[in-house]
RNA sequence: GCCGAUGUAGCUCAGCUGGCUAGAGCAGCUGAUUUGUAAUCAGCAGGUCGUGGGUUCGAGUCCCUCCAUCGGCUCCA
């Protein structure tokens, strides 16, 4: 007998030697229906795994991650079998579960697979399902696998097993189909109700560059037809808050051809809403101790070459600008710090001065590959809410942590609480990558992880994220179809004071070097803007709407009360503007909820009557008739509740 | 940069297997209408079909080049 603990607590007896799928059984028939799959002492095991010892048990079903991706990776294995079945030569590397869904990256060798080819393979990817072949775990010695795959010729597979260790080498086979596999498997293949096959896309062998370039095929599954519906509806419906979309609609900003590629246009509307938050964090900032300092946008090769930049970034850049005198270049400024590090140097420090905050928004320029542009999420000319803080060791924890506080404030006064925390540090695999020594790394990588336990944020680290100078502290946001991007972005760099050597006088008479923090709580205002967009489909907070009321005439004959009353919001710091084409009442509100203005006011014979106003609220409709005192103090109500949280 | 897809008026799209002066809705302009809470009616104007080449009696439609955009990969100071 087995003694077998479930997460309640509760225990029970077991004949040695029972299947995971009966110890569901014997708790309900419901449950073992639905379970996908199981942890055993926090080991992940197959449905048909047999129990031979005591241990803790936990189901999984639809409705956990662990069971989607159990579902997910194993519809992978269903779609390697598709690829097979069609395309007997292709070569089958890795297929794992991810966040929505699963792909495939197989080497089709020179057949060109693409989307059209997608059809068949899902076909065959349901007549597969719908035999429910069961997944059975298999292990093999090392030799054994290695020889299977020699047979078949997948140096992919050879690769993967030559990491392995003998012993621990396991094949999952399902029907005639097998695959080496770690394991993690739904009971068969017949509870893959739906699938879709998403797109098709080029991946790097192992994630390298000069490595061969597979087909990766994308795909999401469901146990139920209906629940894939649902989802390609709710993919629709992100899409219609793509901030490339709406940047168009509500006229914020475009692009052009012939002013280059990556380059955003702000439009009028947009600069405008730029320049309220710009002045938001600018207030926040010299509340916090910041001073403004402007830098030129371009800067010597020696300033680069200076901070390393040059080196790491210089050859695939915007190319030096060379001017008439001999052996002179500048650069088109791709970041503020070395510019920063030399208004620092200006003049001479007592370390009675420091901490010292320099801020700027800061335009840089940056030659991103052509492939990567993305929106304004990632352009080629974008401006960092940029600053560099100079300080003592001694001061190094606090000031982190005020930084901490001051991204939370601006990302908690935007409504952004769906984030992710990453500690991003250097991968030591690859110490090339990096300048600085190894103490000075430990150093930073210390300070940061320290000040984010000590503000009790949840955080991810990830290896090999860091800057070339020091480790980071990102907060990532994701945009409407789940994409990752970061946003505000905190850095300790011990590295660039000591190449601009930087000091102060501390009070032993002896020059020190200053630690600098590197920050910026929105990331780029491009970026910010485009997931702001995406995150409240253009229905802005009111206090950052470009047009908080726009007055909607019922006939032109009231134009002039509709001009006296705009005259009247204007004076009360309220942004309104007057429509009075030749159309009807309906058409104008209609235009207007499109517009997604907050407040609309109709204004006809009536109002003119006894000079009131009816107002009409984006997305909820009439509110009625008002007089125009009314109206100030209900609009004026609602920017300030939509700023309740910038006052803290 | 790499893999795949797409590219027709300001916007959203139609144009089957190549065949008469390339269509529609919205937006724009002109006129009528002067309107009561999500589209008033009529008329007009607007496109060298992304670019350059090729195949063909004939190309928006087929082929190639380049460019841009989209989905990924790589990269992201």
């Amino acid at each position: 007998m087995i003694n077998i603990t479930f997460p309640d607590g509760a225990n029970k007896n077991y004949e040695n030697g029972i299947s995971v799928i009966e110890v569901a059984k014997s708790i309900s028939e419901g449950l073992s229906r639905n379970v996908l799959t199981a942890k055993f002492n926090n080991r992940t095991v197959e449905t048909s795994t047999l129990l031979e010892s005591d241990g803790d048990i936990t189901f999984y079903t639809w409705n956990d991650d662990e069971g989607k991706s159990a579902f997910w990776h194993s519809s992978a294995h269903v779609l390697a079998e598709a690829i097979m079945d069609i395309y007997p030569h292709a070569k089958l590397t890795i297929g794992p579960s991810i966040e929505n869904g699963f792909y495939y990256d197989a080497d089709f060798g020179d057949i060109s697979f693409s989307e059209k080819d997608l059809m068949g393979l899902e076909t065959k990817f349901m007549e597969l399902a719908r035999k429910k072949s069961v997944f059975k775990m298999r292990s093999s010695t090392k030799s054994d696998a290695l020889s299977y795959y020699r047979d078949i010729n997948n140096e992919y597979k050879i690769e993967l097993i030559n990491g392995l260790e003998d012993g621990s080498i396991t094949f999952c086979d399902h029907s005639n189909f097998t695959d080496l596999c770690r394991g993690g498997h739904i009971p068969n293949t017949g509870l893959i109700k739906a699938v879709k096959l998403t797109s098709v896309a080029g991946a790097y062998w192992r994630g390298d560059e000069t490595r061969n370039q597979l087909t990766r095929i994308y795909g999401i599954s469901f146990p139920k037809n209906n629940e894939l519906k649902k989802y390609l509806e709710l993919i629709e419906e992100a899409k219609k808050r793509d901030h490339r979309k709406l940047g168009k609609e509500l006229e914020l900003f475009t692009f052009s051809q012939k002013v280059g590629i990556g380059l955003p246009l702000w439009l009028p509307k947009g600069a405008a809403l730029r320049e309220r938050l710009e002045n938001f964090l600018k207030k926040a900032q010299k509340k916090a101790g910041y001073e403004q300092v402007i830098s030129p946008h371009i800067g010597n090769k020696e300033l680069y070459m200076t901070s390393g930049h040059f080196q790491k970034y210089g050859s695939d850049s915007f190319q030096p600008i060379e001017t008439p005198a001999d052996g002179e270049s500048f650069l088109l400024k791709p970041m503020n710090c070395p510019h920063h590090c030399e208004i620092y140097k200006a003049k001479q420090w007592s370390y009675k001065d420091l901490p010292v905050r320099y801020a700027e928004f800061g335009t840089v320029y940056r030659y991103e590959q052509s492939g990567e542009l993305h929106g304004l999420t990632r352009v080629r000319s974008f401006t960092q809410d940029d600053a560099h803080i100079f300080c003592m060791p001694n001061q190094l924890n606090d000031e982190f942590k005020n930084v901490i506080d001051l991204v939370l404030y601006v990302f908690n006064s935007l409504g952004f609480n769906d984030f992710i925390v990453q500690v991003s540090l250097r991968d030591k695999s690859n110490p090339e990558k990096y300048i600085g020594s190894d103490k000075n790394w430990e150093l930073a990588e210390n300070a940061i992880i320290n000040a984010t336990k000590e503000k009790n944020l949840k955080y991810v680290i990830e290896y090999g994220e860091a800057a070339f100078y020091g480790p980071k502290l990102d907060f990532m946001v994701k945009d409407a179809l789940g994409r990752k991007w970061q946003l505000g972005t905190i850095q300790v760099d011990y590295n660039l004071p000591e190449r601009f050597e930087l000091n102060y006088k501390g009070s032993n008479n002896e020059f020190h070097r200053p630690i600098m923090i590197h920050r910026a709580p929105f990331g780029s205002l491009e970026r910010f803007v485009a997931i702001l967009l995406e995150h409240t489909a253009g229905n802005f907070p009111i206090w950052l709407a470009p047009d908080q009321v726009i007055i909607l005439c019922v006939s032109q004959k009231h134009e002039k009360y509709a001009k006296k009353v705009l005259n009247y919001l204007e004076n009360n710091e309220i942004r309104a503007s007057l429509d009075t084409r030749n159309e009807t009442i309906g058409k104008k509100i209609r235009q207007a909820e499109m517009n997604k203005i907050p407040f609309m006011l109709i204004l006809g014979e009536k109002e003119y009557e006894n000079q009131s106003v009816s107002v009409r609220k984006h997305k909820e409709g009439d509110l009625g008739t008002k007089s125009t005192k009314e109206l100030i103090e209900i609009i004026k109500k609602d920017i300030d509740n939509s700023m309740s949280y910038l006052k803290l």
